[in-house]
DNA sequence: CTGAAAGCGCTAACAC
DNA sequence: GTGTTAGCGCTTTCAG
């Protein structure tokens, strides 16, 4: 292994000097800089992360713990996370959580030590153990917001409140909610906004029980809204997979959409590359969201009263799978 | 910042003791282990990762290295390197290469002086490039082989001869191949095996363009696909989005699977959750893949003339989508 | 603009 | 079993 050592010996300077050439070059002089370069690139040098990491303080990195990379909700928040980092030389530390309170813990311990800050990704650790983390490191949740603490969420309230809109202004009164996954955070979210933004504007709700983001739960759901003859002229689907599975099974059952049942998804039917068989969704920004994410995460700590809060919105597209309820045509 | 040498103070012993009794419990009297772990836990103290790192020489990191976390093809490999390497406290240091082979070399510097190994997933770079690298570190490649590095690979002709011969042996014998990414060393190794394995059966391959994983390039293929009027009885999509959106549109087209025409996949339908309009399909063992690459990186340095080499075995999974062709009905 | 010296927090011989 | 003494490879005052 080539040390910092070994280069300044070969450039002909002190090690100070060359550390100095590599890592803040205006601090030196133009022809010292380079020798010190030159004879880097020669010898195949590169400053050791690890001991800089002792000596500065910070690493460069940042964590990123995802309850699954499984679900694809997830991934595009890590590459936006990966993104935002890569303009400074960064990178993500990565944590699987499984949606184990005590795996989320035992990954915040670990990585707590080798990161700048830690992004929590719809952590399930409760608040005070939230706090209790963010005490030794900056720390940012995403798709979760906890008092006292830098977050950052998608604003799905908001858009599934335009959704509803749409579907109302369409002419639908009687509107399914397809929801998911059990328990979670954003699910009750969701929920909360679709049936006001439903009431309010006059219609009726059925929230139908939670599912896992997969089609064959959208298939299932087919199933079950065509034999129980559900009165429902429209539903909306949390997860994109669920929509298709709904899709599908619908089609399947002989009903058209949208000239029978109108289908929308809350999630971004884009992250499976369908855009095709026009479906009215809300586009969610994932990856900027990981971005923003990241960039609280490096700023200043955030140890003030009202920690710093990014709501990213998200854009209703509407496409084909949506028209006007039958009896309205 | 509360230092190792803090605990020393508090439980009344020299910073080696209340190191050894942190890291090697073993090597110390069980009265004295506990002291320390006692003043530790009560001072919410945590080893300093980067600083043993520098010591010791090792990180418990490992690099992944990744084209994209968008395709869902990935994700599986990086979780199970996670998983792998958690049972040892590890963690993985992500990159996302976007399959530019600039990021992917930059990428594989900067993660290389923190990390115990490189796991190059699908990596885009030259045999030489790699080769270099693996001289500074442990490489491991997954989804390609390179000529004298350690690598795992899945054995997808084995799965496409198996698949192939399914198809073959219910009487088909015009097949199309939809594979894709375009490009990809992956792809060639499916299309040669598809190739070999129905021209062997007497069979007619005709191989599609390549097109990326996306539903969307399957509903487009199964308009092709009509509108030329193709003989062919089966087609065998590389991806299960692409198999989709190929369901999706042949059936939109009047088209009735299995009845009219079988469809297969060289992936895991899984992944999507989709398990329901039972897809005779490939599956794909990736998260092993992972797993198995990260044990060979953590191995003794493979400096040999006889890198070791993992082929995970596919498994074909029959179901309702393949069934024999019409005239044969 | 450059060099000398002092650590960052921890582990690893090496004695006792 | 435990303490002492050196560093790991780098950055950073502090002088010059």
């Amino acid at each position: 292994m080539v040390r910092l050592a070994d280069v300044a010996r070969a450039a002909g300077v002190s090690t100070s000097t060359a550390s100095r050439a590599l890592s803040r070059p205006d601090m030196v002089a133009a022809e010292t800089r380079e020798r010190v370069a030159k004879a880097a690139a020669e010898m195949g040098f590169t400053l050791n992360a690890t001991a800089r990491a002792l000596t500065t303080g910070h690493t460069g990195l940042v964590g990123v713990i995802v309850p699954t990379l499984a679900n694809p909700f997830f991934p595009p928040i890590v590459t936006g996370v990966q993104e935002s980092l890569a303009e400074t030389g960064g990178n993500v530390l990565l944590g699987v959580s499984d949606r184990s309170e005590e795996r989320e813990r035992e990954l915040a311990a670990q990585l707590g030590s080798r990161v700048d800050g830690l992004v929590l990704v719809a952590p399930v650790s409760g608040d005070a153990t939230l706090h209790e983390l963010a005490e030794r490191l900056p720390v940012v949740t995403v798709d979760r917001t906890t008092p006292g603490l830098p977050g950052v969420v998608v604003d799905t309230p908001g858009g599934v409140r335009e959704l509803m809109a749409h579907l109302l202004g369409l002419g639908h009164r009687h509107i399914a909610y397809l929801g998911g996954p059990p328990g979670s955070w954003m699910d009750r979210q969701r929920t909360r906004a679709a049936r006001k933004a439903v009431e309010d504007g006059g219609g009726e709700l059925t929230v139908l029980d939670p599912v896992p983001p997969q089609v064959d739960a959208g298939l299932a759901a087919a199933e079950h809204l065509v034999r129980r003859a559900e009165r429902v002229t429209a539903v909306m689907a949390y997860s994109s997979y669920v929509l298709l599975g709904l899709l599908m099974g619908l089609r399947g059952a002989g009903l058209r959409v949208p000239e029978d049942i109108s289908l929308a998804a809350s999630d971004d039917l884009t992250v499976i590359g369908m855009t095709q068989p026009g479906t009215t969704a809300l586009h969610v920004p994932l990856q900027e969201a990981g971005a923003a994410a990241c960039r609280l995460v490096r700023e200043a700590p955030h140890t003030g009263e009202r920690p710093p809060r990014v709501r990213v919105p998200t854009r209703l597209v509407v496409r084909g799978s949506t028209a006007p309820p039958p009896e309205k045509r």
